[in-house]
DNA sequence: GTCTATAGAAGGATAGAC
DNA sequence: GTCTATCCTTCTATAGAC
C-alpha cells in the first residue's frame, strides 16, 4: 500500500513528537495529548495511525534503541588500528551523545522496566557476528595487547561506560562540577573527556597482564 | 510528637513497600493501590501517613539517593593506599548492587526526568569536602600515579562508570552474554569484573601522562 | 488509626460527522 | 484523513463511619 503526501506527512509528524516526548518523558509519563500538541493534530489522529500508545512506542523504541545500538557497537566493527580506533570512538561517540542526550537514560530505563520488549526485538540477533568481528579483526591486537581472550565482553562494557555512564548521569554530573569549582560546563567536561578517556583506555590495555 | 508502636510499625511498613515499588516502576508508573497492597493495608492510609503520592516519593527518593551516593563516594573518603582501595572499592560496591541491581537505574532515571528533586535536596550539599578529601588524602598519589590535578573529576567518574553502568545496562548486557555464548550469568560476570576493573584502573593510572 | 465508599480528574480510546 | 464529542477506565485523593 503506497502512502500519498499527505499520509506520509502527518505520519512523519506523529512519529518525529512521539520520538521527542517518549525520550524525554519515558513511556508512563507520556501523555498522547502532548504528542499531538507537539505534531500540530488532533489526539485521535494519533490512533487512526498507530492505534494505541504501546503500538506508537514500540516502533518509537526499536527505532531509538537501533540508533543508539548501532552508534556503540559500530566502532568495535571496524578495523583500523587499536589505538586509532579508541581516539576516534570517543570523539564521534562522545559528540553523538551530545547531539542526543537523553538517548542514554532512555533505553536502559525503557528496557529495565519491561525487559520484555527488548526480547521480543532484539532476542534474535546474530551477536555472534560481532563477536567474530572484533575477535576476528582484533583477537591478535587484544592478545598483543595483554586483554585474554575470554575478557573480550568485560573490555567492551569497560569501553563503553566511559562515554554512556556520565550522560546517564547528566545531571547529577552538573551539579558535581558546579558544586566543586569546575569553572566550565558539562560540555566542556564531556570534550575533554574525549582525551581523558582515550588514553585511559589505551594505558590500561598497554598494560594488562604484564605487570 | 512521639509515635506509638502500631503507628511506627504501619509508617514503616508503607515506606518499604513504597521503596521497594518505587525502585522496581519508576514513579510515573508506580501505583499507590500497589504500594498499599505490598504493605498489606488499606490505600487511604497511605494519605494519612504521607498526604501524596508525590510526598512519599520524595522520602523514598532522598533515603535511596543518599543510600546510594554514599556507597559510591564512600571509598574515595577512604584513606588507603590507592591500590588496596580500588581493589577493595570493586569488590565492595560490586556486591552491594548485586543486592541492590535497580537502584542505579532508578536512581539515574529519576533525576533525568525530574533534575529539581535533585536541586533541592542535594543542591546544597558541601561537595568540596569530598574533593578535599580525595585531593588532600590523595593528591600526592594522584600525581605520583600520573593523574593530573585537574583531572581529579574525571578519574572518580571513570571509576564508578564502570560498576554502575553494567547495573544500570543489566538487561542488556545479560542479552549480550546469552547470545554470545558466555555460559555463566550476570551474576558470575560481575564477580569476574571485580577482578577485571580493578586490574583495568591500576594499569591504567600507573601509566598516565608517562608514555 | 483504619476501613469503606466515593468524589473528581486525567488519560487512552472510539464513534461518527465532515 | 481529520476533527469534535464522548465513553470508559484508571488512579489519586478525600469524606466519613467505626
Amino acid at each position: 500500500m503506497v502512502k500519498n503526501d499527505s499520509e506520509k506527512q502527518t505520519e512523519e509528524k506523529i512519529f518525529e513528537a512521539a520520538m521527542a516526548v517518549f525520550e524525554e518523558k519515558g513511556f508512563a509519563a507520556a501523555r498522547m495529548q502532548e504528542i499531538a500538541d507537539r505534531a500540530g493534530i488532533n489526539k485521535s489522529l494519533l490512533h487512526y495511525y498507530f492505534r494505541s500508545k504501546d503500538q506508537l512506542f514500540e516502533v518509537v523504541f526499536n527505532k531509538l534503541f537501533e540508533k543508539m545500538f548501532s552508534m556503540v557497537i559500530g566502532i568495535f566493527m571496524s578495523d583500523k588500528p587499536f589505538e586509532e580506533k579508541i581516539r576516534e570512538y570517543y570523539c564521534e561517540h562522545i559528540r553523538f551523545f551530545q547531539q542526543n542526550p537523553m538517548l542514554p537514560i532512555f533505553i536502559m530505563s525503557e528496557i529495565s522496566h519491561n525487559p520484555e520488549r527488548l526480547k521480543k526485538r532484539f532476542g534474535n540477533i546474530d551477536y555472534t557476528k560481532i563477536r567474530d568481528s572484533v575477535m576476528g579483526f582484533h583477537a591478535e591486537e587484544m592478545s598483543e595487547y595483554g586483554i585474554k581472550k575470554e575478557d573480550w565482553v568485560q573490555f567492551m562494557i569497560t569501553v563503553v561506560s566511559l562515554t554512556i555512564f556520565p550522560f546517564a548521569a547528566k545531571e547529577i554530573v552538573k551539579m558535581f562540577l558546579d558544586q566543586t569549582g569546575y569553572t566550565k560546563g558539562f560540555d566542556d567536561f564531556m570534550n575533554e573527556r574525549k582525551v581523558f578517556a582515550s588514553e585511559f583506555v589505551i594505558n590500561a590495555i598497554k598494560h594488562m597482564n604484564k605487570k
